[in-house]
DNA sequence: TAGATTGTTAATCGATTAACAATC
DNA sequence: TAGATTGTTAATCGATTAACAATC
């Protein structure tokens, strides 16, 4: 259905599969095209783009021969076409619920985030262990004992889940999450958790980042 | 002085330069090796930590290559020692100044994570634009007006800016700041930014995450 | 010695880049 | 038509995997 082009008998269902780094370019590509269309422009094209975001034009391009979108030569894209046509794909019109597991610090912050929603997903509540949080509000959402998890996933049919507890309860929770029904883990702790391979797993450390970030400035800097 | 082995002299300085994949995977092995740590292990072997975060030991191992670490052959690493090269390797021990730019939602999140200081990140002040924040304080740092960034630069010589500023502001914020003399930028705006190629830039767009989840599930749920 | 491990070198795989055909 | 663009196919590059030598 989302596959553009005829497809080799030969060829495995691998050839709907988009590739993971392309599928993080994606939506850069769409944030471009938001801020052009805001700017009043009705036509875009891969070379534009490709310019806008500093990555190479046939990359662009090859990233988007796996979307169902038709381009016109010479003219490119209809930006409000090209913006609609992606967000569907990426699945950021969907609402999909979910709850935060762990309601620390980066975990309410996550709940009182209201960009989330605007990219699909919608948080419902919070679950934690501690006594002090459970049967608060959390931007005006309930924090519930997380004992009572199991039921909840079921009873409203909710399969993803925001990790954000300490490190060294990350695997544990997750074995726990998977138990309970869970089927995807945005896990933002630092631990790298090991999960069934029917499991979709995100991993977001944020530190992680700073690593990379740390490294290169060592690099420019010579090593100092 | 990071790079471990002997280098043949036609080697280019790429040899020393340690690819970004690896780089994204070292706080991993670093973030097991402390949960291995706190539950009293002395030894870590590279090939638990291989089975511990789901990777394949061989690229565990060609990993840690990079690195100015030497293992004992059927023992594996101190895990102490290991968890204080990997720390400093990964400039998780230095302290970096940096400030938040956007005290928005995820700009006052971000000054008040407690998490960013362990992994070397100091935020030391905000800059924004509103004339309600200006002035303000967000955990227990002075939000400053923009105008006055360049000399806050200057005086404190604060090169990394953490940017969380709306999108359709982004780029021209981030040309403002390259013009203040930051060095590295932080980004966490849905927008890839252009710099020149001496400034460090490290996008962490958390909605970008959210593409990748969406696709997978859909692939696994046959694409409804 | 046998076995477990580090850590290197060669083979494979996949992603990016380059070249270019097709289209308007 | 000439030129700009889409979008494909082939060549290159780099990262991962497999095989294995070295060590204790």
């Amino acid at each position: 259905m989302s596959k553009s082009k005829r497809i080799d008998g030969n060829k495995k269902t691998k050839e709907n599969i988009i590739p993971e780094p392309s599928l993080r370019r994606l939506p850069w590509y769409l944030s471009y095209a938001k801020v052009m269309y805001e700017q009043g422009k009705d036509q875009i094209s891969s070379t534009q783009i490709a310019k806008g975001v500093d990555i190479d034009s046939a990359l662009v391009a090859k990233d988007l021969s796996h979307i169902d979108l038709q381009g016109r030569t010479r003219v490119g894209y209809k930006t409000k076409q090209f913006i609609d046509v992606l967000e569907r794909f990426l699945g950021f019109t969907n609402s999909h619920k979910s709850f935060v597991v762990g309601v620390g610090n980066l975990g309410s912050a996550l709940m009182n985030d209201k960009g989330l929603k605007q990219f699909g997903l919608e948080v419902e509540a919070g679950f934690d262990v501690s006594e002090t949080l459970i049967g608060t509000e959390v931007a005006g959402l309930m924090v519930y004992n997380i004992d009572t998890l199991k039921s909840f996933v079921k009873k409203h049919n909710i399969t993803i889940a925001i990790l954000t507890v300490p490190a060294k309860y990350a695997q544990s929770t997750s074995d726990f999450l998977v138990e309970c029904g869970v089927k995807t883990i945005w896990n933002f702790t630092t631990v790298r958790i090991r999960v069934p391979n029917n499991i979709v797993v995100q991993n977001t450390c944020l530190y992680a980042h700073l690593a990379v970030m740390f490294t290169r400035i060592k690099e420019i800097n010579g090593d100092v």
